[in-house]
DNA sequence: CCAAAAGTGTTTTCTCTACACCCATGT
DNA sequence: ACATGGGTGTAGAGAAAACACTTTTGG
């Protein structure tokens, strides 16, 4: 470093944020999307965001956009990376630090975020997105693919007590394609992190299939142990 | 984003690289690291940074500053992630993106550099840093590692021309353990991507070993027909 | 001729894959 | 009693791990 502080230009910092929700009805994974309010690209799809503020972490800049947009917190989020491109935005050279979030879509109140221009859109029909969006996006999904086989994050995004067919659906929709039952519970419940529960889900089947939950307790004391969570099934 | 670009703050952003060399002669894995020349932390070890200045990108920020420290450009270098706690810096408030870069050790003139303070530092010892780029450092080291099982930049630490046995050192160097040799030369040869040379390299040995060379142009034809590099060996 | 490092295969173990039938229950 | 979705085990293939001796050559 051969400048001094002062001598240096300062930029506008944003956070966008890559909201995944899952619903567990119609077994598709979405993606949060608002239409833009205000020039430049007023009215075209964009990812939700807003400015760093001036005493203001990056990471809470993040957890304030999405607490914001969803009206939750202690969601889990990761940052993704930081697009910085000098024209990368058109209104003005703004540097955006990109983050991606799991959400259960089940619990929050669609209705409420479709008023405030939010949309749930299917990954596999996502429209087109203003600035560098879309590759932010195809970033995020990649990274959430590779995330759901090594790390237990998968359960983010369903409720908290679920079906081992719910959990199964939920993988072949990120995955997008089918995966061997018998494979698959083979091998979550080797891991032992999941809790078989007394209770049935009874709605989609005459039998009822019986809930489990995830066991973060355990989780973290295999983790200790050297262990690591591995899903990547055929 | 409800504000407009103009109401919104603006901030120091600064790019620090971690510089990883490997010394094919000692066989260890190091860091680039500098004396800090200026306040504050003037004197203390830290990782060579720079500011983003007005029109430059951000990956072309990083590219400078690990041009003007080493003297070589079109080298390995990554995104690791972005630092943006609002203390993280006594000086002010500077949000810093940090890259990750593979040098050999070989290719450039380690006295000129030792003369910009400008020090080689094994990993096994690294001295205690500024800020939050010990943080940094744990993470690309985190990077590094998970990188050089599932892509073939191992190839960047060494020279054109290596023998089998320096890139298992290398490996050895980077997972701080012992391969097994048969193992690893069925494994890395069963991809085909090395190419044996009808030299040897004499110095260590009174046989001598082959020299090998990465073949770039095979790995991405088979990485377009779905090859996935990997190297996780015993 | 011998010290020192390079090079080379096989067996065993484990993990991954493929695959089909019975179970429970509400109607 | 039957239709519907939930739940279960095993055999074969392929990948990973363990392991020790022969080759070359400069001094």
């Amino acid at each position: 470093m051969l400048k001094l502080y002062s001598e240096s230009p300062k930029h506008y910092v944003a956070v966008d944020c890559i909201i995944f929700g899952y619903d567990i009805t119609d077994k598709e994974l979405k993606l949060l999307l608002i239409k833009r309010s205000f020039d430049p690209a007023k009215g075209k799809w964009s990812l939700s965001g807003g400015f760093v503020e001036e005493n203001e972490d990056i990471d809470s800049a993040a957890t304030r956009v999405l607490g914001t947009l969803t009206g939750l917190s202690d969601l889990f989020m990761e940052q993704l990376g930081t697009y910085g491109s000098v024209d990368r935005d058109p209104g003005a050279r703004v540097i955006s630090v990109a983050y991606y979030s799991l959400i259960g879509i089940h619990e929050i109140n669609t209705e409420k975020q479709e008023q405030n221009g939010a949309h749930w859109r299917s990954i596999s029909a996502i429209p087109a997105l203003i600035f560098d969006h879309d590759k932010m996006v195809k970033a995020a999904l990649a990274e959430l693919l590779h995330k759901v086989k090594t790390q237990p994050v998968g359960f983010e995004l369903l409720p908290e007590k679920f079906t081992l067919v719910q959990l199964q659906e939920l993988y072949e929709a990120v995955y997008q394609r089918k995966i061997d039952k018998r494979n698959f519970r083979k091998k979550i419940l080797s891991m032992n992190l999941l809790e078989k529960l007394d209770e049935k889900e009874k709605q989609t089947s005459k039998k009822g299939a019986y809930y489990y939950r995830f066991n973060e307790e355990k989780y973290k004391a295999f983790k200790r142990n050297g262990f690591f969570f591995n899903l990547d099934v055929n």
